[in-house]
DNA sequence: TAAGCAAGTTGACCTCAATCAAATAGGAGG
DNA sequence: CCTCCTATTTGATTGAGGTCAACTTGCTTA
């Protein structure tokens, strides 16, 4: 999942399995903390994320991490490049994962339907890496976090009352690598949004919006 | 293209063309500062460069702008999410280049090769794309610089007896664009590699490496 | 219940790149 | 050749976010 601005297209990230007919392989499970693949491993699986979350990032070599996507549900996660994966990738949660055949990707094999849909999914990310240039190249710092926000509210937020209410499963430092920051600027803007009553922050893990609108306002560059 | 450190793999992006039998469409041909298609255009056609230059850009209402990359020969621009554009796509020089219908890439439809070609091709995008994030979040204005001098050297600079060659089709700005920065950023830190004589500027479209070793350095990180 | 530890927050300070402004260079057109 | 216009470079200053360090919180383990 790269995080932007909520737009148009965002209900069509909704969870929409692939399985079409019989599915190919049975149910992979990971336990939070474990590792589906990392970075140089041959590629012989994609996953769509049933349940749980995903992280999937690249590291330079002096240390410096980039969180490249969470995998939320209906994720597609595991493109291979010349049959390499080029992103470590670990579960955040208990996750669950559809595992198709690479096969499935690059020919149709079979079953074109699901060919299709994994093709789309690929171009879906192009599309969603686009989003992600323009906030890591363009905005600052309380525009990228209002944005993550947004679309994880878009996605998986909850209902509270008025309010909304969004369960983040990755660690400041996820965040900060993700958003080209350090763990210090998210708290810190976490902590301006949080006294400008936007929001409010009910355990570490857990972020109530109070404000949707200031937040996407936020998002979108209504400075500060 | 998306600019980072030159890999092992950057071979791979040596010009290839597709056109595996009798070519789909004539080619096309582009006059400097002309569009090919803009953002939120239908997508028919998927094109490979065969000559020239193309600058894929996105736009914020606010008028900040990223450009996504730079389309060199051999690259394939157009891939479509939900078959529209989501890049403006500006000739930087007159461009020539071979159209693909958008169904060789979706469905096979009689070129099997082809197919596999784009779909390998757009794969390769997403790739690419993983390594600009990194660029975009973590790495600072040297850095990024001396990557996509190191990239555009390694994909179309010209050797000069013992130095590089390299031409820049793009404004200042559109390099400020690309990489995350500001053309004053961008015109002061060419200027100190000058000073570091690290490269020349024969004119302000022609870069020459003078230490490529210096160079590489520099975008790894080896503090200036 | 306390001790220990890791993650998160806050504070003080600094630095790199942005901003604002002025100077220079290069081309196009008269 | 000169003028105008735009792109680029350079300079001065500012400021957002990074760095380093201290403090807090909450969880785990004994």
């Amino acid at each position: 999942m790269y995080v932007t601005i909520p737009n148009e297209n965002s209900t069509l990230f909704a969870f929409t399995p692939l399985v079409t007919s019989a599915p190919q392989s049975a149910e992979t499970r990971l336990k939070a903390g474990a590792y589906l693949y990392y970075e140089g491993d041959e590629v012989e699986w994609l996953y769509q994320v049933t349940s749980g979350v995903l992280r999937l990032t690249r590291l330079l070599s002096d240390g410096r991490r980039q969180v490249i996507a969470f995998g939320y549900p209906g994720d597609i996660v595991g493109f291979p490049s010349a049959n390499i994966h080029h992103t470590d990738c670990e579960a955040l949660t208990e996750v669950r994962l559809q595992p198709f055949r690479r096969s499935a990707l690059e020919s149709g094999e079979g079953d074109p339907q699901l060919h299709t849909a994994l093709l789309q999914a690929a171009l879906r990310e192009i599309s969603g890496m686009q989003d992600h240039f323009m906030m890591l190249g363009r905005k600052s710092a309380s525009e990228k976090l209002a944005s993550f926000l947004c679309v994880l509210a878009e996605r998986v937020g909850t209902k509270l009352g008025e309010y909304l209410s969004v369960t983040l499963p990755m660690s400041r430092s996820d965040i900060a690598d993700f958003l080209g920051l350090t763990t210090e600027t998210v708290s810190r803007t976490f902590t301006q949004m949080r006294k400008s009553k936007i929001i409010a922050i009910d355990n570490i893990y857990t972020v109530i919006i109070q404000r949707p609108d200031a937040l996407l306002g936020l998002s979108l560059g209504d400075c500060d």
